[in-house]
DNA sequence: CCTTGAAGCTCTAGTTACTAGAGGTTTTAT
DNA sequence: ATAAAACCTCTAGTAACTAGAGCTTCAAGG
């Protein structure tokens, strides 16, 4: 039994956050008290850390929400179709993660070259500006 | 001269942007034509392509309008103290760059080792799904 | 010149995942 | 009993766009 701010201490997630997830149909509707207060079970405690735990690997809300359709916090046998399923979803996940650091990494040297060339030309104009300024200077495309 | 279309054109960047971008002073209220559309001039082009430059290397709009402050594009001599200014904010740019890297790397490794498990484990219960449901089997903290 | 479609206009609101605050009620501890 | 903490709903904000409605202007072709 919790209140929403034992859900929230217990989930490392906000009291904003859990109502959100609510509104937005991520967790059930939980039980109130006779003064309106929700009362919140085990399993929403699971089922809120599931959904932290996916948001922390980088899982947008629609995904963690399919993936709580597969897993056995959603009243639903989990079976081998789903765990394709469910694997494919974090396959997906996995490539758009390497691609987001790929890209990173290449801004990342960009900014390198720019902060390079600025200890170099102290009596110049600015390359984090020329740089920007213009878009010839730059090597990422 | 220009129309918002073909400035778009000549910037990549879409027209809806380029009002956005207008809206909250990133770039000046241009002249309009007599029948109310806007006018653009080689600076504006200039400027807005600094801007987009800046967001491809993933500056937030606050820190572009800081450097175009201190770039020639605004009017404002560029002098040695805008220089180190521009170096700074480049360089927190940086900074945040390569630790967004570092939590991208491991979130793959943790996507990584749970597709390994599935693909180990396909006559049991999906690893995808145990180890979301399971904080204690997530080794990156 | 006229017509039509493309391009432009402002305004409102939506996207994603939260987050903040106002103004009220309930619970808890002293 | 009282005061503070915790809870409630509702509205709106954050960042950086993006979409669409309903209107006007412009340009090209017949």
């Amino acid at each position: 039994m919790f209140s929403i701010g034992k859900l929230a201490a217990a989930s490392h997630c906000k009291i904003p956050t859990i109502r959100y997830y609510e509104d937005i149909g991520l967790l059930p509707t939980p039980r109130r008290s006779a003064g309106n207060q929700r009362i919140y079970g085990d399993r929403d405690l699971l089922r809120l850390r599931f959904i932290r735990h996916g948001r922390e690997l980088g899982f947008d809300l629609k995904a963690i929400g399919q993936l709580l359709q597969f897993s056995a916090l959603d009243h639903t046998a989990s079976n081998h179709q789903h765990s394709h399923q469910a694997e494919a979803i974090a396959k997906v996940q996995l490539a758009a993660t390497y691609s987001r650091i790929a890209r990173l990494q290449s801004l990342a040297e960009e900014l390198e070259l720019m902060l390079v060339n600025c200890d170099e030309s102290n009596d110049h104009q600015c390359q984090v500006l020329e740089v920007l300024a213009n878009h010839q200077l730059c090597q990422h495309h």
